[in-house]
DNA sequence: ATAGAACCTGTGAA
DNA sequence: ATTCACAGGTTCT
């Protein structure tokens, strides 16, 4: 166990020996995990377009020289977590108790007492009181983390990698009440398990990524190119109505925004769970405030559970998404799903805490909570050749019924699922059956319907054929398909074809690396000098690819074999891909609409109100590092106005 | 059955 | 200072 001397602050990689124990922060409990397997930046960073809730947050602590003296044996090899017994790791949790929410705040506009500000992590004012760091004397070493974090239904996650060990660091955080009666051993035992089994679920664990990287780039010498550089690309299995809301809010838009969407969503219709508080950078680092000398305050981040449907069912949300939160068209599209979920599956909804008890239980399916008896659709793949099919309309028409008022027919379609348990039971269905499910929401089509397939319904072979998809589909892979339906499924069984049963899964590879936010990723700037975009646009020989035939596709479900991670990962920083691909110009006819709807009354493109200014600092500035000027919003979590900024005008006309 | 147009909003670039 | 294209699409005609 010999580890590199110098290796103190964000090491981008050394090698993950097993031999190296693990050394958690204070209060945090390991999971072996190697970054060839998961990269938390590749993976659940709200820049990925998977997850969409997920903070990160600089933290810094000293260096702790002596070594920490734990008394755990670190099994090596594949992927196993300890939670330490030991009662200091309670203390340490206890030690940083979150702050409570402002209880006398007066917010009108919103719900919630804080949702104005906390979404965007209000800065403190004072910066003086320091209570959690120690006195920094002459020379501290200090150490940077990206902590990443969400809520929970009754927690919030904290998640740290150390990429040069292998592993990943997690912490549960609770509401102060249920935190400050909590033994030792109730913390472990009740929350802290919980917590990692939860983790394993979520992350997808069992599925050996690094192998399957390895058939992949066999297979496709254009996934071979970005293996390396985009190692650790794993598909997360999201909570299936979060995904279903998330990717309602994803057509025609951009990840920051639907990202911005989605907590405010939250913020929106959820209470406050706890706040936590994180300190500014040390003096020392000089990364931030030299230039300004403005002394930073900590940052207070309230964390809001993602709301229940029935918490978005009211009359009013439609109007409140869309000119309270800037959802656009979607609004309704949202609304409507939440009431047609509703009121079809009446159950009640499982009990906070479910996510970790689920996993905890070690049950994948959503049955097992609610009695899943007066079924009108069952749970296998519908025969098709239904008399009538319902259509989204008729969902419309549903949603629009008053509460209590159940017409004969609706009231035939209900179930005792809840709409969670109904979400989770899709998971069950065949990738037809649930995907035209799914396609019954309004707002929803078949990409749409691909990614909740891909990221929550454990159908690893969805592929959601987008905009980039067509483009480097026929960039790199010369498939040429006409964009529609046809194409669509052509495309998507094509890649099947070259990929296998986790197609989706090689997929997100692809769309990562394509996606211009991580351009530079892992791209070593040669000074002063641009590194060529030809490398990615140029052709590459690839003799084959273009003629496989497309065959039908019939996904499988999905085995999960066990992870056996792999020791040895290499990094590789070859300057190779630079690239910004140049999109394909949209028809001339967007032009003209435009034009016409600004005309009609709507409030101007650009508004110049500087009152709430209030930023919005998602992750510090330090962390921002985006190169590229053209990336549309994604380097930085700063919008010219807040949500609550925005003035109700518009009565939208409803056709 | 298949194309186009329309749809909200925010941002960087021209 | 203004305008425009574009962003992980879907719905309607």
């Amino acid at each position: 166990m010999s580890s590199p001397a110098g290796i103190s602050r964000c090491a981008t990689f050394a090698p993950g020996s097993p031999l190296i124990p693990p050394r958690p922060p204070p209060g945090y409990a390991s999971l072996r995990v190697l970054p060839s397997e998961i990269l938390l930046e590749l993976t659940i960073s709200n820049r990925c377009g998977q997850a969409f809730r997920w903070r990160a947050n600089d933290v810094w602590e000293p260096v702790d020289r002596e070594e920490a003296k734990r008394d755990t044996v670190y099994p090596a090899g594949n992927s196993s977590s300890v939670v330490t017994k030991d009662e200091s790791l309670v203390d340490a949790a206890v030690a940083n108790r979150p702050i409570k929410a402002d209880p006398d705040e007066n917010d009108t506009s919103s719900a919630w007492p804080d949702a104005e500000h906390d979404d965007v992590g209000v800065k403190a004012e004072h910066g003086q009181k320091k209570e959690s760091t120690s006195s920094l004397t002459g020379d501290v070493e200090w150490q940077r983390w990206t902590e990443y974090s969400m809520a929970l239904s009754d927690r919030v996650i904290l998640l740290r990698q150390d990429v040069s060990r292998g592993y990943v660091y997690h912490r549960t955080r609770l509401p102060d009440a249920i935190e400050a009666q909590l033994s030792g051993h109730d913390y472990v035992e009740l929350y802290e398990r919980g917590t990692d089994a939860w983790l394993r679920d979520y992350l997808n664990l069992r599925v050996p990524l690094d192998q399957m990287y390895q058939e992949w780039a066999d297979k496709d010498k254009v996934f071979a190119r970005f293996a390396k550089r985009f190692a650790g690309v794993r598909m997360l299995r999201q909570d299936p109505w979060e995904c279903l809301c998330a990717f309602i809010c994803s057509s025609n838009n951009n990840i920051a925004r639907i990202g911005q969407m989605v907590m405010a969503l939250s913020h929106r219709y959820s209470p406050p769970l706890l706040t936590l508080e994180y300190p500014p950078p040390p003096p020392t680092t000089g990364t931030d405030a030299t230039s300004t000398g403005v002394e930073a305050g900590p940052t207070r981040i309230t964390y809001h559970p993602f709301p229940a449907a029935a918490a978005l069912t009211s009359e009013d949300v439609e109007g409140t998404l869309r000119s309270e939160l800037a959802f656009g068209y979607r609004a309704k599209y949202i609304w409507q799903t939440a009431r047609v979920l509703a009121q079809t599956h009446v159950g009640p909804e499982p009990d906070c805490g479910y996510e970790c008890r689920l996993a905890l239980e070690g049950l994948n399916l959503a049955p097992v909570h609610v009695t899943t008896r007066n079924l009108s659709r069952p749970a296998t793949p519908p025969p098709t050749p239904r008399k009538r099919k319902r259509t989204k309309t008729d969902a419309n028409r549903f949603a629009k019924e008053g509460d209590g008022s159940a017409s004969t027919e609706s009231s035939r379609l209900q179930t005792t699922h809840s709409p969670t348990s109904f979400l989770h039971s899709l998971r069950s269905m065949t990738y037809p059956g649930a995907r035209a499910e799914l396609i019954k929401f309004q707002g929803v089509g078949p990409k749409v319907a691909d990614c909740i397939l891909l990221m929550s319904m454990d159908q690893p072979s969805s592929i959601p054929v987008d905009r980039h998809v067509y483009q480097f589909a026929a960039r790199w892979y010369g498939m040429r398909v006409k964009e529609g339906t046809k194409g669509y499924e052509e495309l998507a069984d094509r890649f099947r074809q070259l990929w296998g049963e986790y197609a989706g899964w090689a997929h997100s590879v692809i769309f990562t690396a394509d996606l211009r936010s991580f351009q530079n990723f892992k791209v070593e700037a040669v000074k002063g000098e641009k590194v060529k975009q030809e490398d990615l646009s140029s052709s590459i020989e690839l003799p084959g690819l273009n003629t496989i035939d497309a065959k039908p596709f019939v996904p499988t479900p999905p085995t999960a074999p066990l992870v056996a991670a792999q020791p040895e990962y290499e990094m590789l920083l070859k300057p190779v891909d630079k690239s910004s691909y140049h999109r394909p110009r949209r028809p001339v006819s967007r032009r003209v609409q435009t034009l016409e709807s600004a005309s009609a009354g709507k409030e101007p493109t650009h508004r110049s109100t500087l009152e709430g200014k209030a930023s919005c600092p998602l992750r510090p500035s330090s962390q921002a590092q985006t190169s590229s000027p053209a990336e549309n919003a994604h380097g930085d979590a700063t919008p010219s106005t807040t949500m609550a900024d925005r003035v109700k005008i518009t009565r939208r006309k409803r056709a």
